[in-house]
DNA sequence: GTATATAATTTAAGCGCTTAAGCAATTTTT
DNA sequence: AAAAATTGCTTAAGCGCTTAAATTATATAC
């Protein structure tokens, strides 16, 4: 293993010049520095982070913990791994993944890794009300940044989507293309994503003086079945809605075969709005419009957001909405 | 910091003992492991792993090593880092990402790894003809295993999986149910993927003696659009398919919009069968049938063989084709 | 009962780096 | 011209752990 103490040999100087060079701390004359550049490119040599990470206290190091088969819609996380990947390329850190996947033991696995110093900060996902692995990284004083939140995480950093802005967005959207009767569907999902998401969309169509009746935004299904015969209840109706809000990939893959069944023509005779883009939607039939664009955005603000704090921890904590953003397919005509 | 110094002064042993409590070496009576065990439950100790790498030499770390743009399809990067992690779980070794964004620079960054003694092994993914990842990985002797393979790639180990088997699984699923007359879709995809479906399907097809035309399995489309209207040339003609074998997502969607589109009752005039199940597939109307379930298994496999090389550098090299499994649903009847 | 093997534990060096403190040479201030 | 500050570099300690070698205690052999 080439080591600082090669470098110094090379370069004729202390190795902690070296290792100053290595950090540009900017002491070290210009001349030296390029004698030690040359013999860190010479010997091809890269510092060891654990080395480092013994030495300072750091480990450079940030990890996403999630469990990630909740993930298979609401949010790309391959999408959203790139987003926290590309801001963390710039920087010194590294990424580790922290896949729960027993949800029961996930607190335990990330208490032991916090507890051996194993990552510097922490991106948290899922999170869940009284969520232990909150209290946890709070324990530890690790710190972290949350990407979707629950009423009770107001004052913590996060990062998350614009409901209120993505429910009137869909909602305006549908309606200035003369579509006034809106439904809503989808399934249980997230904590307080679907409260949110309800209480939101009514709150809409009142405003804008919309019709409305409650079965067209009830609860959201348990199953898809579930989803399915509510979809066939409210679109079958005499003055049945003339616009879906599907909110999760289901609801929309639902919705078109519902209205097929019934054979109601998208978009002429029923309009359908997704929530989260997801890539296959431009492959569907037709091609169906949504309201958020990439989970990426969510991924490299949170990272963003946790370098910050780990250059300055007394930081103040940071709320980001990540706006809404228009994805206009043949759904909505 | 709990460190080792803590726990070997409140069992009153030296530092030693207590290290070779926790790596478990057995030279340690039974009473002293207890009295250690007791301190280091007491204090909640944890040890640091960047201490351990330096101390050591190893990491106890992988990596994975991808571009995750390119996962869209094919395979599900979630399944695959959730089969890997459930793996590793229960060994010693954590999960380092290396998502590479920029295809152009991705080996430089792994070679910066590689040199900085990062990770003790590697997952790669996305194998390339001449790939430079690999020269760096063999030149810097770190042990890894591949996802996928080119036909350049025979020695190495690496899981992926069986084309062979899945052809003929598909194949042969739609001959049993009649359906003599079957086309291939799919579009230009991974180094020597394409090619090889379409050699095992144009075999099968003609081991079984089934009806054929070149038109039925041309090259994989360059985009989308090419696709359908390929396949509305395909799948209007007089003679046309009654069955067709769409290996990525988008040709499943696309075969349905067609079918839509040409009035072909699917599975009564067409049938469809997929390649990597999708979760979405069983929300499609009609639900679609796949041969493969699950990129957990290529990745949990993947993660065992790294394992085991890890324990033993000598060991042979291991090649694993992960067998097709067939995802019956109403697609095909 | 002494020699010898075995088991249990400790000593101590060192892994590759950071960083406070020290020193020498040079520059600035008074 | 002496004192003070600045610049550039080195010395040396130490981060938390592993592990070969040394030491001590205990069991076994003759």
């Amino acid at each position: 293993m080439t080591s600082i103490y090669d470098i110094a040999k090379a370069a004729g100087t202390s190795i902690a010049t070296v290792s100053y060079v290595i950090n540009k701390s900017g002491r070290v004359s210009p001349e030296t520095t390029a004698r030690v550049e040359k013999a860190i490119r010479d010997l091809k040599y890269e510092p060891k982070s654990f080395a480092r990470a013994l030495a300072s206290g750091q480990t450079f190091t940030i990890s996403i913990v999630s469990p990630l088969t909740v993930y298979k819609n609401q949010i790309s996380f391959t999408q959203l791994i790139n987003g926290v990947g590309e801001v963390l390329e710039k920087s010194d850190y590294r990424l580790f993944m922290h896949p729960t996947l027993d949800r029961a033991n996930s607190w335990l696995e990330l208490e032991a890794a916090a507890r051996g110093h194993q990552m510097d900060g922490v991106i948290l996902l899922h999170v869940q009300l009284q969520d232990k692995r909150i209290e946890i990284l709070k324990k530890e004083s690790i710190p972290f940044v949350l990407i979707g939140r629950t009423e009770e995480n107001e004052g913590l950093d996060y990062v998350d989507a614009d409901i209120h802005g993505a429910v009137r967005l869909a909602v305006d959207h549908l309606a200035e293309h003369g579509y006034q009767k809106i439904c809503m569907v989808g399934e249980k999902g997230n904590a307080g994503v679907s409260y949110r998401l309800i209480e939101q969309f009514k709150k809409r169509i009142s405003e804008k003086n919309l019709p409305f009746q409650p079965a067209w935004c009830s609860n959201m299904a348990e199953s898809s079945e579930e989803m399915i015969s509510d979809l066939v209840e409210i679109l079958s109706g005499s003055d049945h809605p003339t616009a879906v809000f599907a909110v999760s990939d289901i609801a929309v893959l639902n919705t078109l075969k519902v209205a097929r069944q019934l054979h109601l023509q998208i978009p002429r005779d029923l309009a359908v709005i997704g929530y989260a883009d997801n890539y296959i939607y431009q492959y569907l039939d037709p091609p169906v419009s949504a309201v958020f664009n990439g989970a990426g955005e969510l991924g490299s603000i949170a990272a963003q957001i946790l370098l910050k704090k780990l250059l300055d921890p007394e930081r103040q904590t940071e709320q980001i909405l990540v706006s809404p953003e228009l994805v206009s397919r043949q759904s909505v005509a």
